[in-house]
DNA sequence: TACCACTATTTCACTAGTAAAATAACTGGA
DNA sequence: TCCAGTTATTTTACTAGTGAAATAGTGGTA
């Protein structure tokens, strides 16, 4: 292992950011360190979140959806978990369907309005995102490891205001 | 369109770290704030270019091959353009295959190593991300336009010591 | 030359996710 | 009551991407 292994990861974003300045010199290619960095970084975290998620069985998508149903005080609406999870429709029709049978979650039709499906965390549903989650925070809080708590602080109102900023 | 048409997707993260929060008092959901927003950002840019290269009938993938190509300044292996883009072996013989086909990239076998496929792009491959590398730039740019030059240069240097510290 | 271990790419079989059409249920008039 | 219009979810048909097996080529050794 002390030989070279192929590109240095870490520096990936840098060495393109550098190919794309010696190939244009005459552009500004200074975002792609801020935003290549970021797609970086959201790209290895999910990939090391679906790692941790192997043994139980569930991928990453089936995860958020439980997640946003152990998190909520009640039950959700489809359309809700749609709303925080990023994924259509067509996914959380599945999604829970195939949670369901598996007993991770209860679906049933709202008495109010027969067109809502409502979803619910069972118990063992639950206890899968409660064994996970400090698992998760334990990993991300790793990831920031390097920085201190001013940097932290400095760093989330940056992300914030870029979050604010990029459109669809 | 005056009227609320779902919920500010700004505040998506900082509302489901408080949701994680009142649900778990007694973990410290910081790191969402953190590592959340960063897939939020993530999510966002992709879609933006996504929606970008519609028009020009091509994918985030295929854009990401190509601009491989186009930075390079000599052709490149199947096996370097994996390296650079995240994607699979097998997926950068069905895009390159594909990309081909529609004028946008050459490909031939290397002379020195039959196993080996050079990839370069045509004019037309170039030109459709020499086009396109500007209006990317400009998004980006957007996305970071509420922040000083001292905002920016802190914000790089601490995402590359979080980037440097995401283990997969 | 003939072989063997290794490497680069392609093929195959499959999965996750999607947009758009279809379905089912609600609402507020006439 | 009975629509017409609207909304929530599901179904359908399809695409992109993948891991693993298969294929094809290389280079060193005897």
């Amino acid at each position: 292992m002390s030989h070279v292994t192929g590109p240095d990861t870490s520096d990936l974003v840098e060495r393109i950011q550098q190919e794309w300045a010696q190939a244009y010199p005459d552009l500004d290619v200074a975002p792609i360190g801020i935003l290549g960095r970021i797609q970086f970084i959201a790209a290895r975290s999910s990939h090391r979140l679906d790692r941790r998620l192997e043994p139980h069985g569930v991928t990453r998508s089936e995860y958020d959806v439980l997640g946003a149903l152990a998190r909520s005080p009640h039950p959700l609406r489809a359309s809700e978990v749609v709303s925080t999870t990023m994924l259509s429709g067509a996914s959380i029709t599945k999604i829970t369907e195939n949670l369901a049978r598996r007993g991770l979650l209860v679906r049933r039709k709202s008495e109010r309005d027969g067109r809502v499906v409502l979803l619910e965390p069972t118990d063992a549903g639950r206890e899968l995102v409660e064994t996970e989650l400090p698992r998760r925070l334990a990993d991300d809080e790793a990831a920031l490891s390097g920085l201190t708590p001013a940097e932290r602080e400095s760093l989330a109102e940056l992300l914030r205001k870029v979050s604010a900023a990029v459109h669809v």
